[in-house]
DNA sequence: ATCTCTTGTTTATCCTATACACAGTATACC
DNA sequence: GGTATACTGTGTATAGGATAAACAAGAGAT
């Protein structure tokens, strides 16, 4: 399938489907009855119905009847349902980048890019359930990885470290998105305000994690630290911004010990 | 495995029965013929499937047909198949915790902690693929959480910001596990060696991330940092060992903090 | 010997994703 | 204009999934 449309991209050819559908990249028909539908309208309807009902809940069908049609209709638009989840995730990750300010501290903005790389998963809990296909390759999350750079523009760094400073904080924006959304699941589906899971389960483990096999945890599970019992007692405050401290920590760490000495024998895991 | 007919351990009753099933809380049938399966069996069997083909080709009638059995027959000994992926996950978490070495410097063992963590990942390359419940609670994967408190053990910090770090941890283990085996799924599936995927998304990335829209981007997609084209050129050497390195950083520092200066508004996040 | 519970199996129901053929429609070319 | 062509949405069909229900055989309890 040579698309003559595409300016002689052959390039183009070697993405999936759908990350080049999420590129604007479909052909776009002459002949033939026009599309009532829209890969938009799709991914739309697709994710309003992960948003209310999950992951599980979208399927080709489910898609299909909420827009009123069949469900081959869908076909015409995306080559697989697998195309249709690329195309979620990138709707998902379309949120504004803040504008540019020159006088804004890294941390500042790096804390920022944690946060609403979180408020994506927030926003749809489906998010983290999504399979990742590798290095982000569609245009909204290219958009992240750019705004990323940009809260390095002036660290005396090369390219590959600040890849693997991206690296390390969208993974743990990624981590703390999915287990925040997990414990609210947790929550939600108590139903029992009384009897619900998650508190119940601490009565279930003191009886299971005794001192012997367990001698750290055991004290958790008994004053109830564990489960998380007396949340509101918990002075660390919010679990995401504790380890997102250590981790701008450990990066200024990383840039005075680059400025000042040049690198001693410090670093073991280097070259 | 002590089984004891529920010892009037009602609070057991509040787990999910494959969470009751990896304490080795089934219940023995005294009449009828003995089984030919059992539990064990049937989750070893599932394993070496996913090992071998993916959590996705992991199905009742896969599993049944492996060990010789009809599909429904498994469900005399799990009650879905929600219960065998927790079994699953327990069982690729029962790896051997090293023992406590009282001289050991807590940097090595979170190195060591982490790698182990992400070793699971590399064993098991469906790991990252199960649903995450919430908070572990099988035995297995709160040997984990057990060694990691371990680490810690001298530690002048709460057992809130213990567990903390540890949720920083084993969120970056986690993250780190999944990218690595994606990245080796993708060169694995490139099949030819020559156009396989990752290199050539390279050239159709080229083409569409430009220096307008990606200012900060556009430089490391064309010289090929993006894609890890010249990955032997990487400084960094492994990601992963950057990023912990970093996290490592953050924790020492913020226990210099705790002990020099008592706590001053030093942290933001704070109830 | 019979009752009762447990086993593995058979059968059936209800979902998936998606391949394929069809009928209708709008444009390109003659 | 006509007509071929490419494109639309649809209906039907296949192959696979989880799991509920009914059932025959086996084995301890009475």
């Amino acid at each position: 399938m040579n698309n003559r449309e595409n300016d002689g991209l052959e390039e183009l050819d070697s993405l999936p489907n759908g990350v080049k559908l999420s590129w604007g990249l479909g052909k776009q028909p002459k002949r033939g009855p026009k599309g009532e539908l829209s890969v938009e309208q799709i991914v739309e309807a697709a994710v309003a119905i992960a948003d209310r009902e999950g992951l599980a809940a979208v399927s080709m069908s489910r898609v299909a009847g909420a827009l009123g049609f069949t469900t081959m209709s869908l076909y015409r638009y995306l080559s697989s349902k697998e195309d249709l989840l690329v195309l979620m995730q990138d709707a998902a990750s379309a949120v504004p980048i803040p504008p540019q300010r020159e006088e804004a501290d890294w941390r500042d903005e790096m804390r920022e890019y944690v946060r609403e790389t979180i408020r994506v998963f927030r926003e749809h809990p489906w998010y983290g359930d999504l399979p990742i296909t590798g290095v982000p390759v569609t245009p909204n999350v290219l958009r992240f990885v750019e705004w990323g750079l940009r809260t390095m523009r002036e660290f005396p760094l090369s390219d590959y470290e600040k890849m693997s400073i991206i690296l390390l904080l969208s993974s743990y924006a990624r981590s703390c998105g999915i287990i925040e959304q997990d414990l609210g699941r947790l929550v939600r589906e108590g139903g029992d305000p009384d009897s619900f899971s998650g508190l119940s389960y601490t009565a279930a483990l003191r009886r299971l994690v005794d001192a012997d096999r367990y001698p750290y945890l055991h004290p958790l599970v008994m004053s109830g630290v564990y489960t998380g019992e007396k949340e509101d007692e918990n002075p660390v405050g919010d679990d995401m911004e504790f380890g997102l401290e250590r981790i701008l920590d450990g990066i200024q760490h990383y840039l005075d010990t680059k400025q000042g000495k040049e690198p001693a024998a410090e670093e073991e895991g280097g070259n």
